[in-house]
DNA sequence: ACTTGCCTTTGTGTATACACAACAGAAAAT
DNA sequence: ATTTTCTGTTGTGTATACACAAAGGCAAGT
């Protein structure tokens, strides 16, 4: 089994998104050989590969720990992000088919659902899946996979977004308008909906950290 | 020294965005550590790290080798790149300065003299730099290298373009066009201007395989 | 009390060895 | 002659061992 190194990098990946390993924890290779019943040598390597997801920063000689980027570059991730998944939203709206306005109908009623039983957890799934569907709805796999990585490694500065109040609905609304953009095939209004849709959220995780210190 | 695995990392891959090693051809991991000299551990993180950059393709239990990207993938991947740049060139329309400009023109008359003096490998290199220093003029750092990242996965399939008759002087041409939207401060222009110079390197790409058997 | 140098400890970088899966070729059976 | 199976070989996955750099603590000197 090559099980041993996709075991331990899923793992991993999933604590560090859902923020059980917080930011800037040192990941030493020892323990987590010990956590996992292997040598060294898988965890080296699941290490790596999260490397290259960009959830963990490797340091020559210096050890391997979760990425604590800066305030400024969280920011420049979510301006990326809104462009990605503005450029997706237009492909969306020229190339929209029957099927895909369905699929976004119905994880926009699943929104609606989580949203008026005030459910965070159900909502973020839900706002999740209506997001993935957008990017496959772009036609274009590798760009649906990159603004998939993209979404996966601003996960951990998103998760507590939604316990803002209000912030639900707002995404909601802003949900709306973007599909009926697409289904109208409007594809700028759908891009301009979506850029500023993500690039609330990245204005909103500013709003959250000004209510603590600012970090490095 | 940590410089094994970053030396045998940064020669493949030189070597594979070269040509010198072509889309397909296998690595075995025993044949590199002989040739470097080193042993079998440092190769394997090395073809790791390729595999993050999307160079090489890591299949379980059968090896490792180039990446050797479907057609429509490649088509794909170069109308990601079309709208990266395109980002990009907006930016840069938004927040140029002085010397963003005063580099521009700079690397557009190294073009210039390139594409006058015929020499493709001269215009390749300063091509290279005027794109880099649009990724930069962004202003966003991490934009910038998520595209220099993604120039870099698509040099192997673009050198060859060069080659194509005229198409240098087309280039330049277009070149100057997403200058003049910078200067002009025209964000929608340089986007668009942009996004059609990149759009139709790949479908140059497209006629240039259209030459040969379509691969698969 | 503070600084500076050494030493110990911890953890990473690399090498080597073993286990096992996958491919190739040959031999045997139909 | 074709197919199937067995076996040898090749190459990857993992474990273990050693080398070395870096961080932290302690002691000695100022």
């Amino acid at each position: 089994m090559t099980g041993a190194v996709d075991e331990i990098s899923e793992t991993l990946e999933t604590e560090i998104v859902e923020g059980i390993l917080p930011p800037g924890t040192r990941l030493e290779e020892p323990a987590l050989a010990e956590r996992f019943g292997v040598s060294r040598t898988p965890v080296r390597e699941a290490l790596q590969r999260l490397s290259a997801s960009g959830l963990v920063e490797l340091k020559r000689r210096r050890g391997t720990q979760v990425l604590n980027p800066s305030i400024g570059r969280i920011v420049e991730m979510f301006e990326v992000m809104a462009e990605l998944e503005a450029v997706c939203a237009r492909l969306c709206a020229r190339r929209a088919s029957p099927e895909l306005l369905a699929t976004l109908h119905d994880w926009l009623e699943r929104c609606e659902q989580a949203a008026e039983s005030g459910d965070p957890s159900a909502y973020y799934d839900a706002n999740r899946s209506f997001h993935l569907a957008i990017y496959k709805g772009s036609g274009n796999s590798f760009l649906a996979e990159q603004a998939e990585l993209l979404h996966l490694r601003l996960t951990p500065f998103r998760r507590q977004q939604l316990r803002l109040p209000r912030r639900m609905r707002q995404s909601l609304t802003e949900h709306s308008a973007v599909v009926a953009a697409i289904e109208a095939g409007d594809g700028q209004a759908a891009e301009t909906a979506q850029r500023d849709h993500i690039l609330i959220q990245g204005e909103r995780f500013g709003d959250f950290l000004a209510q603590f210190g600012a970090r490095s």
